[in-house]
RNA sequence: CGCGAAGUAGAGCAGCGGUAGCUCGUUGGGCUCAUAACCCAAAGGUCGGGAGUUCGAUCCUCCCCUUCGCAACCA
């Protein structure tokens, strides 16, 4: 097998509206740095990129939010990523944006490739238009009623209470949240990506020719995207937010955010090769480079099916490996911004990094465990104790005591300097700790080519805990109290930490890619210099020359302590609770309240109050409750949607306001007639209207 | 209900047709250079349940149960 010429890592683009949490982290950039830094100990030619992604309507929705501009949005948390991203050490050869000019231009080509050459195709469509805002709506700021359930909740894509998939069409009295008025349609037209001409190709070169290479998650997600049928997909949107269609008369159109975005990819590529006079072409030309995606699991289809299109019709290289990462959960739960559930980055490094003198061991700390959970195969979880276990007692008490041992014993028996060897007493642990440095490189090096990180790191400390089963085998210390009557033991003493020393100096070249800054503290004890990290090192037992002075012993890591743990999790609990408390800018609505109606109108709904007699849970659904009701003459049946926030026997008795004269509707299968009267907190939870003191069932409600 | 994912020792995970494994944790003993490690020993699993295919199933098939996710954001 001969080796690519050069490699091009890509991690995928950060999103530019918020802070990125460590789930991103273990999922598209540790694997990704480790991968880089590894081949850039092997000396290969390696472009390591990544950038913000700061195009699609959810900039201009953060920014609403935080009432700001697109452009204030994009450069905040642009620099503030950039800035997390360096504070964990990632290598990143460049971190770009999608709004540099460079790369406008780079996706208009791309776009204009394509379209001259008749890959494209337009299709004129009506679309909801709100003519008050002045602008077409996506569908997910169309509201109304939803034709399956009847709920007037649903939105253009899907209706919440049924869960049924829709289309903004389907919506019985559509209404647009911009600005409350019903939307008209207007025709648009639009250029789209013909995906189906291209599934030959794409069977061909994923289920065939990457069967055995691609990781069972990611050809399972391609094959069920291939067989469910390749639609043609929208390259351009009518806003005011991203790239401008290079086509004239195409005013107020924009190219489609994931068509823009992994063309970053190539402007960021293009931009590292300007700052450092390079040529760009071969990267993405030249069929002996090496491309990889690393990127979560919600990037497989536009990694592996999409931008692999646009590459080959583009004339580009393809890539040659997408190790997506399945989802980190967080003590138990599923991460999630808007529930405040989640460990951003940037919490981490307030929180320990920045504590530090230098930071650079709870940076490595960090990036151990995330490493060691890595979700390669499934979701997996990130738990304070977990990560307090991994630090304490594999980080800690293996590798860093090793190496710790190592130094205070060389200082004690051996002057502080590099001890001879002596060939000649050579014995069985010797030569077999040889053996399993050697070994170690090997297996690390095939892990990392299939990009097994997680067991790859298992054999960095494996090998760590090789070397301290050696010195206990050893026993120097035991030696060196019989060295009085036995002078000629001090060779053996001399041989044991001269292999434990060149065991150390191994373990920093392998430890290099995963802890980089452990690995340069390593280098400082042993006072060389960092060519010595390089890969091709490893699994020599010369690297430490005979009679060269050490430093003084210095602790790799500190241990984490209970506090710490309680601290964090404290922490994430107490956020959770922040989330329930009512936010002061929500006081505005989002959406507007509802028109004004007359007395009249007001008059025909009946309201009462009723006592809850029995509540019983209805079959097969999530939410409902049957509820019998006593309006005082008569009792009846009414099927309410508050399971999820009531368990029924602690409703009973309880007295409620009900509408009376609504019209029957069968839910489940039971028809319910009326409607219990509730009122919805900020944090979605449903409370009855109740009257302040008992009084009858029936009295009517005005 | 529907869709998707998952159920293997106390925890986190591998394995996936042929005597059940790893890391951590727990218990007892030994040792001491070390932020202690290492060694020895032990406890702990009817591999979610049931049926089928097979000479043989944790692994294949079917049924069931349970858990998680299924607004948006998001690796």
């Amino acid at each position: 097998m001969s080796l690519p010429k050069r490699y091009l890592i890509t991690s995928a683009l950060p999103y530019a509206n918020g802070l990125k949490h460590v789930g991103h982290l273990a999922g598209a950039y540790i694997p990704a740095d480790i991968y880089a830094r590894y081949l850039r100990a092997q000396k290969r030619d390696v472009v390591f990129v990544c950038g913000s992604d700061e195009h699609g309507t959810a900039i201009p929705i953060q920014a609403t939010k935080e009432g700001t501009t697109p452009r204030a949005i994009i450069d905040k948390y642009h620099a503030a990523m950039k800035q997390d991203f360096e504070d964990l050490s990632m290598s990143f050869d460049i971190y770009h944006r999608t709004s540099e000019p460079i790369h406008h231009e780079t996706a208009q080509e791309f776009f204009t490739y394509l379209n001259d050459r008749g890959e494209l195709e337009i299709k004129e469509t009506e679309q909801y238009f709100d003519e008050e805002a002045n602008s077409f709506l996506a569908d997910r700021y169309i509201k109304g009623t939803c034709p399956n359930c009847g709920s007037d909740r649903a939105f253009g894509d899907q209706c919440e209470t049924c869960g049924r998939t829709l289309s903004p069409d389907e919506l019985i009295n559509p209404v647009s949240t911009l600005s409350g008025k019903a939307p008209i349609k207007k025709k648009t037209s639009h250029w789209y990506l013909p995906l189906g001409k291209h599934e030959a190709f794409l069977r061909e070169w994923i289920l065939e020719q990457h069967k055995d290479d691609w990781r069972p998650t990611v050809i399972g997600q391609c094959k069920s995207w291939i067989e469910g049928g390749l639609q043609s997909r929208a390259v351009t949107r009518d806003l005011d937010w991203g790239i401008k269609v290079p086509v004239a008369g195409a005013d107020g159109k924009m190219l489609y955010v994931w068509f823009d975005a992994p063309i970053g990819y190539v402007s960021a590529t293009k931009q590292w090769a300007i700052d450092n006079n390079k040529d760009w072409k071969p990267y993405w030309y030249d069929k002996d480079t090496k491309l990889v995606h690393f990127i979560g699991k919600d990037n497989i289809v536009f990694h592996c099916i999409i931008f692999p299109i646009m590459l080959k019709l583009h004339g580009n290289i393809l890539p040659e490996n997408v190790p997506a990462n399945e989802f980190l959960n967080l003590e138990g739960d599923k991460m999630s911004t808007s529930r405040n559930w989640k460990l951003d980055m940037r919490d981490y490094i307030n929180d320990f990094v920045k504590k530090e003198n230098g930071g650079g061991q709870c940076v490595d700390m960090l990036r151990y465990y995330l490493t060691q959970i890595a979700p390669e195969t499934k979701d997996s979880e990130f738990m304070w104790k977990g990560f307090q276990d991994a630090v304490n007692s594999e980080l800690v008490s293996k590798f860093g005591n090793f190496v710790n041992r190592t130094w205070v014993l060389m200082h004690k028996l051996c002057g502080g300097k590099v001890p001879r060897l002596h060939e000649e007493l050579l014995d069985e642990n010797d030569r077999t700790l040889f053996t399993d440095i050697k070994d170690a490189k090997t297996k690390i090096e095939n892990l990392l080519e299939e990009y097994k990180f997680r067991e790859a790191l298992f054999e960095v400390i494996e090998l760590s805990r090789k070397g301290n089963q050696y010195m206990q085998k050893k026993e120097p210390w035991i030696v060196a109290k019989k060295l009085a009557e036995n002078p000629e033991s001090q060779k053996s003493i001399d041989n044991t930490l001269h292999i434990c020393l060149q065991l150390t100096a191994n373990l920093a070249i392998l430890a290099n890619p995963f802890l980089p800054n452990t690995a340069r503290k390593m280098l400082h004890l042993m006072k060389v210099v960092e060519k010595m990290l390089d890969w091709d090192n490893a699994g020599k037992i010369n690297l430490l020359s005979v009679g060269y002075t050490l430093r003084e012993p210095q602790l790799l890591f500190r241990q984490i302590d209970d506090e710490e743990i309680k601290t964090q999790i404290e922490k994430l609990k107490s956020g959770l609770l922040k989330m329930e408390e009512p936010k002061k800018e929500e006081v505005k609505p989002e959406v507007p309240a509802k028109a004004v109606i007359q007395f009249d109108d007001f008059a025909k709904i009946e309201l009462k109050t009723g006592t809850i007699l029995t509540a019983e849970k209805v079959e097969k659904a999530d939410k409902l409750l049957k509820l019998s009701v006593d309006l005082g003459n008569e009792v009846r049946t009414i099927v309410s949607g508050i399971a999820l926030h009531y368990q029924p026997e602690e409703i009973v008795g309880r007295q409620v306001t009900v509408v009376t004269n609504l019209a029957p509707r069968k839910m489940r299968g039971i028809e319910s007639n009326g409607m219990i009267v509730m009122a919805e907190d900020k944090a979605g939870k449903l409370h009855f209207i109740s009257p302040a003191q008992p009084i009858d069932p029936g009295s009517t409600v005005s």
